[in-house]
Parts: C-alpha cells; structure tokens; sequence
RNA sequence: GCGGACGUGGCGGAACGGUAGACGCUGGGGACUUAAAAUCCUCUUCCCCAAAGGGAGUGCGGGUUCGAUUCCCGCCGUCCGCACCA
C-alpha cells in the first residue's frame, strides 16, 4: 500500500462506507459546538447527475467539511424537488406513473451522489412528493389561509384546447401549444393566490440587511419588487356610462398634471369592457389589443394605438378642462390602476401616441425657467426640471411641484400619495397532478372552505390515467368528491395542485427540524436557521428566492418562527460549459463523437470535418454535455471534485475540459505519492515552515471567502515546495499539514493519505490546522527598485531597513546608477520593505 | 429603453494604488526507459538582439498620482437581468 498509485476506484467506496458506518456527518441538534448550516438547493430528480449539480455540492461541501474541521457542527443536507411536470411528460410518453418515475430517479441520483462522497446527512433526507412533507405544506397553507394571506380570483392562463391542460409560458411556442401544435387561447380559471405584495415593503428593506448575498441578486429581487413613488387620483367623468363616474389613475410625475392631453386605459379595464359591451368596433379593438404578442421583440415593434371613446373626464385643476378618453394597447392592467394620463411631452409612450392621433404636446418641465417657450423636439423630455406653463407650479422643481400637487389632491380629496409595486399577487394554482393537493373542498353552499386538519394530508390519487387529454385530479372518478367540512352537504375537492415553488419555499425548514406531527419545531429549527451559506444558481435569484424570504416572514408574522430572513450568505455559482461542434448539416455533435485532427476537429464517424463552436452552457440541445459517471469510474471522486474547484472563480463559468480534469487527477496522484513517500525526518527547515504556514493562513482565507481557486493554487504552491525540500522534520509535519488543508476538497485522498501517515482516527473529525501569525513575517523582504515608476532593479534587504537606508541601498545599484547617468535623483519615495522610487 | 457585470499571454485565471501574468492547462526542449505510459528538469506576454541588454504591454482615449490592471471621466465591445411598469 505504501507504493504506487492512489486508488480511487477501492478507496473511494471503503471512506464513504466508514464514514457511514460512523455516522461522521450526521448533524446533532442537541451538540455543545457552535452550530451551522451550510445548504446547496436540492435538485430536481430527473434521473442523472449532471456537472452543474457536481460543482454546486463541491463547493457547499467543502464549505461543510471545512466547518466541521474547524469545530462546527455542521447540518448538511440533501433531499428532493421532486414535484413537477417532467414527472407527468414521462407518464404520458412511458406509461409509469409520475410517482414511480420519481422515486425511481431519486434512487438513481442518490447512488450517484453517494459515489461523489459529499458529506451530507442522509438521516434527514425527504422528497417534496412524500405525502408527509406535502402534508405539511398543506397544513402551512391553511395556516396561511387563516391568516388572510390567500385569496382566490379570477385570472388568466395559457389554454391548450387540444390537451385541455393550462401550459407555463415557457410551454407556449410561437403561440401554439409545445406538443399539441394548438393555438393557445387565454383562459380565465379562478386561482388562488398569496399575498406575497403584502409584504412588498419588508422585502425590499430586508434586502439591506442581506450583506453576504451578491450585490447582482440583491438588485434583481429590488428591480423586480419595482417600489415607484407617485400619486394616485380620480378623474371625474363627464358624462357617466352606467354607475361608473370616475376613473382612476395612477402616475409617477404629478408634477406634469397639466401637460395631460388625454386618459388611456388598459383593454381589460371595467371601462373599456363596458364600452365594449355597446360598442363593436370598441369591442374589436379590444380583441385586437388581446391577441398581440407580448414577447419583448413583438411589444419593442409595436405601434402605440388606441380606441377614440365618447368620453371625456374633467381635470381635476380646472373643471373647465376636458380630456379625452381612449382605449390604448400600451396600457397594462396589472399595473397601477390599469389606466394613465397621457404626458406626451414627457413620456416617450404618451409622446408616439399624441404624434400619431395628433394630441396637444406641451411642455410643462424646462430645465429652466427662461426655457418655457422652448417646443418638444422629436422626442418627449422624461428628465426632472422645473415646473413651467403649469399655473401655480410655475418656478417650482419636479420634486416640489410633485409634492405640491399630492398635498392639494389630499386637501381636496381627489387623490392621495401612494406607493405602487411592481410586484404582483403569487398565483399558486397549477392545473396538474403532480403537485401538492389543494387543501380545500367548494361547497355550493359554504363556498370554499378549508379541509379540516385531521384529513390532512390530501393524498393524490394513484389511479390515475394520463392518456386522456385535461387534469387527471379533476377527472378521476372518485377522488374530488368530498364533504364539506362545515355544513357536512355534498362538495368538490380543489383540484388544482400548489406550484412547485411552493414546496421549495420552506424545505429548508423542513431540513433543520422534521416533527411527524408538525411542519417543523420552532426551537428545534432555530437551533441551525439561517442557512449560513446558500449555494446555488442565479437563475433562482428572482423567483425562489424572494417566495422563500416571503414565506419566511409570512410564518414569522403567525409567530411560527422567530427569523425573517432565511438565508444569511448566499453564493451564485457559475455553470460548467463545453465546447460544441457542428457537423457539415448543421447538426450538433456530442464532444465523444469528435476527436482532434491537427488544429481541426473530426467527426469521428465518417471522417467529415467539423466545426467547433462557442462554448456554451451543457446542455442536452447543444448536445455538448458531459456525463459525470464515466469520470466518475475513471478518475474517481476527488479528481473530479478538485477540477471543479480549480481554474475558474466559482461565480464565474467553468469550462470542462479533458485536459483539466487529467491536472486534477495528477495532482491527487502528486499528493498520494507525498505522504506514501514522507518519513519522520530530523531538523527544522525554517523557510519550509514559514512556506507552510502561509499556505495555512491563504487557505483558510480562501475558502472563508469562497475563493476555491485561490486555495487550489495555494495548495498547489505548497506541495511543490515540500516536494521540493530535503527531508526533515518540519517536511513530514508539512506533509500531515498539506494532507488536512486539502481533506475539504479531497476527501478520499485525505483519509487515505492519513492512514498511510499512521493515523487511526479518520481525517473526518481532524482538526483544521492553525498558523502561527509570527511565521507569516520574512526576515529578508525583496525591494522593488523604479526609476520614474519603472522597474530597473530587484534587491534583496533585511526587513525594517529604515528610509535613508533603503534609498541608499538603491542609490548604490549598478543598474540604478547606469539608468541614471550621473544624474541627481528630484525625489525619492521609499515604501518600507516594498519599494524605493527614484524620480529622475 | 432601464439596471448590472465583465474586458489581463495560445487558454482558464492571479495581483492591500507599489516587481503585471501567481497557479493550472496547452505547447517546445531535455532526463529516465529497449520503447511507451507515468515521473522529473527546463522554457513559454510580444518585439529587437548571438548575448548582455533594451523597448512595448492589462479593450480604446483622457485625467489624478512619485507610481494605475486597480481610482475618476468619456468611448468601444461582450454577457446577464428586467422590460410599453405610467
């Protein structure tokens, strides 16, 4: 064992046994060590592992071991996103059902995690499809139900009439249904929503408190809130259709109330419904607005156009000033009030649409007050100013005068200041069977009530059939008839099933503490929450984020739990890329199905030349993937997992290359023959010492600051030069040192290694070696010597030489004084121990 | 359109305002070997030069500074997020 090589394809599978067989990274809630929590997201089990899942739970777990080394007691665990519709696609094209599927895929994955040795604890493992976490979860929704916090309405959704399924947009291709080819019509259903703009304000705010999340995530989640200052008011209508007399918008500027030319509303809006109701040719514009495109191409090119309306309402300054009214396809019902009032001289949109129904365009904003005559150029002017041609706001800024307008609006009772979010209502209903049951029945009689506890959890139904086209749950014999639990008379179950970001909004809680009886115990869960350090990609900056942080704070409102941010340092890691190719057609080539021919690529096939394209993120498309398993069996577990932490920073992108992971294997090999190779040697070797302890300090920093790359190179360093010194004691204790500071990254190697060192206690509850803050200091310091800023001579000189005696040194270099030719130096500026600069 | 990030050798990337290119990959040369693999040594920013040495150089143009990859201003390019948000 002492020679040859390391050999990960035994070693591997005989640490992981040991570690499992001693419970090594089992997390203790009843521990005396400082606790904490280091979390990757868990994956969705779609069968196999793919690299991005490799490099994400590399860098959490060393995090992990690297906490535990320190004397942490770490909670570490893995689990199961395993709701979804690719679960109901395999059901329909293999006939398994979405349950059998998953669980299935789970097994697979969890072999393959396994084999990677992440030190996890897969005591606490669960899958979001286990009736007893959706259970749970059902329990927390009516929680929130009590709590006023959900809430049904009428809303639109994307609607196969083929497949009789509600599709996500990501499903709507060109307007057709992905596997239908249908025409997608919009569809109103009555969904359920959370009042996730309840807590818009908190969100926002609990942002600046994030300081170790990115500074990127943090601007998504404040951009995507969208917080806008503004008025809201009331115009009057001067001739009232039916009971509506007023219209009511909402605007960022008041100061430019009196540049309006005209009110537009949305399609959607009651009033432009109730026109359309009498009108047809307002009832075919609507329809024309409804059938418009909305990907950002389509709305870009989109011409502004609106539906001249007989009404006309009464400006709220002078009620002797009418404005028109249109229907306009710019406006939005979702946000503000569904309708505006029209700036053209100061709004871009207000400005194409007055130019084309040749609206009045004043301008009510100048940069100063001389410039008021000045007319719009060919573009509206959006900049702050001051009020001009705007009667008492004449002089004032944009600031005041905005102010001045909200005070009178309040004053006389037309309008008031208010806040608008971007932020929209979290529609959680999902018209699909693999999902967590609604827990509410309707009632003819009691409208919709909440199931009683003591049913929960709602189970989903196994007999199930996939081959019909619509919802399975709604279409399912027996399973929505039900009780009403209040009045006992004959009800129907809610068949639509919770989002998906649902189930992933409080696993995390799930995870610290897992009560049979109960969601989760508060004590027990806020022994290890807030995540210390999340870990995971930035396509989830937005969305699971901000319904995690709402959830959270949701339950802290119900006092279930008492923190309100969930995730205290977050971490965005880049994506693994490859290559691509391209044969002659077009096609893509997988990289095992091309080889290099010179400086070309060969279709490996017939010969035919390819051609390498941009390298892009893996994917199955681009058929640029890379399986992990075979590396697995060929290079073993911590070559793999070193590659993933070399070279690239881990924010950024990382490039999977053969020749990368072929480093990453020799380095294992490198360190293996190191330590098969070490002997209690005699002597101190001080600069070894000094080498190590620096290695020691640079690591730790590294990894504190997740910057695994800089530690890969340090440790890199660092087995060069103790390869490169002569034997001595200081070189095994350096060998033992070397063998602890890579245990995070290679864990396999290191108990290994540490076997081989005589240890009997495995490396997984070592201690993470300390430095020595004196050994950090060099006696002798390298002096960058400049003439004029550039680099002219090196010198070497004991540390703490004072300035005269720095400047002298440097003055008395043959280099210096050939460069200077006799020449007396203006000044000279010494940075002790680092640099003197001679200014010629 | 709005917001943000980034731009350094053949490549991935290092550099408290102080020796640019650490470390890795690739490539060249050499050693060991019957040979190969493995391993070890060595060179590898560009230009001039036999060498010693010199010059240029961190997207481009300016500025601040004794000194700028780093700070400031203005461009150019690439990537990401949001997007008719009133």
């Amino acid at each position: 064992m002492s020679n040859g090589r390391f050999d990960p394809n035994t070693a591997d599978r005989r640490w992981q046994g040991r570690w499992e067989d001693a419970r090594s990274f089992r997390a203790d809630s009843s521990s005396n060590k400082p606790k904490t929590y280091v979390l990757e997201m868990f994956p969705y089990p779609s069968g196999r592992i793919h690299m991005g899942h490799v490099r994400n739970y590399t860098m959490g777990d060393v995090i992990a071991r690297y906490r535990r080394m320190q004397g942490y007691e770490v909670l570490h665990p893995m689990g199961w996103d395993a709701f979804g519709m690719p679960a109901e696609n395999a059901a329909m094209e293999r006939k398994v059902h979405p349950g059998e599927w998953t669980y299935a895929n789970i097994r697979a994955m969890r072999e393959q995690l396994k084999r990677i040795g992440f030190a996890l604890d897969w005591e606490r493992e669960f899958a979001t499809c286990d009736p007893e976490y959706y259970g749970h979860e059902q329990s927390l929704f009516l929680d929130l139900f009590e709590a006023g916090l959900v809430y049904r309405k009428e809303s639109e959704v994307n609607w196969d009439p083929v497949d009789r399924t509600v599709l996500a947009n990501e499903q709507v291709i060109d307007g057709r249904g992905w596997r239908s080819g249908a025409i997608v019509e919009r569809r109103k259903l009555a969904q359920w929503f959370l009042k996730i703009t309840d807590f818009a304000e908190e969100l926002l705010e609990g942002l600046e408190g994030l300081d170790q999340w990115p500074e990127k995530v943090r601007l998504m989640q404040e951009n995507w809130i969208g917080r806008s200052q503004g008025l809201q008011f009331r115009f009057r209508i001067a001739s009232p259709i039916g009971d509506i007399d007023s219209l009511e918008v909402f605007t960022t500027r008041p100061d430019t109330i009196f540049g309006a030319s005209f009110v537009a509303v949305a399609a959607d809006h009651p009033i432009a419904q109730a026109i359309a109701a009498q009108n047809a040719d307002a009832a075919q514009f609507v329809a024309e607005c409804k059938s418009g495109g909305t990907s950002a191409a389509e709305v870009e090119t989109a011409e502004k156009k609106g539906f001249k309306t007989q009404i006309e309402v009464v400006h709220p300054l002078d009620s002797s000033w009418r404005l028109p009214v249109y229907i306009a396809n710019f406006v939005l019902m979702h946000y503000g009030t569904g309708a505006i009032f029209g700036v053209p001289g100061h709004d871009q949109r207000d400005f194409e649409f007055a130019s084309h129904y040749q609206l009045p365009i004043r301008r009510v904003v100048a940069q100063a007050v001389e410039l008021a005559s000045e007319p719009i150029g060919n573009e509206a002017e959006a900049s702050k100013g001051v009020a001009v041609n705007s009667r008492f706001l004449d002089g004032l800024t944009t600031d005041q005068a905005s102010a001045e307008v909200i005070r009178r609006a309040e004053l006389a009772g037309w309008g008031e200041g208010t806040i608008q979010y971007r932020l929209r209502d979290w529609g959680v209903s999902r018209q699909r069977y693999w999902g967590t049951p609604i827990p509410i029945v309707h009632c003819p009689s009691c409208g919709a009530v909440p199931v009683s506890r003591d049913d929960l959890p709602i189970v989903l139904p196994e007999d199930v059939d996939f081959n019909k086209p619509g919802n399975p749950l709604d279409r399912h014999p027996t399973w929505k008839h039900a009780r009403c639990p209040r009045c006992a008379g004959t009800a129907t179950r809610e068949t639509d099933t919770l989002d998906t970001f649902v189930d992933s909004s409080w696993y995390f809680i799930r995870f610290a503490s897992q009560p049979s009886d109960k969601p989760f115990d508060k004590d027990e869960a806020e022994k290890w929450l807030p995540v210390a350090q999340y870990i995971g990609g930035v396509e989830h900056a937005i969305l699971h984020l901000l319904y995690a942080r709402f959830w959270t704070r949701a339950l802290e409102r119900l006092g279930r739990i008492s923190i309100v941010e969930p995730f205290k340092g977050l971490f965005t890691q880049g994506m693994v890329t490859h290559e691509t190719y391209r044969a002659g057609d077009g096609s893509w080539l997988s990289p095992d199905e091309v080889k290099r021919d010179g400086d070309d690529w060969i279709h490996i096939e017939n010969g035919e030349p390819v051609t390498k394209g941009r390298v892009e993120k893996m994917s199955k498309s681009k058929r640029n993937t890379v399986d992990p398993e075979p590396i697995l069996m060929k290079y073993g577990a911590d070559a793999v997992r070193w590659f993933m932490l070399s070279d690239s920073p881990p924010e950024r992108d990382l490039e999977w290359s053969e020749a990368g992971i072929e480093g990453a294997s020799r380095f294992v090999q490198r360190v293996w023959r190191l330590a098969a190779t070490s002997a209690c040697g005699d002597g101190d070797d001080i600069s070894l010492k000094r080498r190590l302890h620096r290695s020691i300090a640079g690591v730790s920093e590294a990894i504190e600051n997740l910057q695994f790359n800089k530690a890969v190179a340090q440790l890199y360093e660092l087995t060069t030069a103790i390869e490169k010194a002569d034997p001595s004691a200081t070189r095994h204790e350096a060998v033992r040192s070397l063998i602890l500071l890579v245990a995070p990254a290679a864990p396999h190697l290191a108990e290994e290694c540490w076997a081989e060192l005589g240890e009997s206690a495995m490396i997984a509850s070592a201690a993470w070696p300390a430095f020595d803050p004196t050994m950090l200091i060099e006696d002798e310091v390298t002096l960058a010597v400049q003439i004029n800023g550039k680099l002219r001579d090196t010198l070497t000189a004991p540390r703490g030489l004072d300035r005269a005696a720095a400047e002298a040194l440097a003055l008395a270099s043959e280099k210096v004084r050939r460069q200077l030719a006799g020449a007396t130096p203006r000044k000279v500026i010494v940075v002790p121990d680092r640099l003197v600069n001679i200014v010629a």
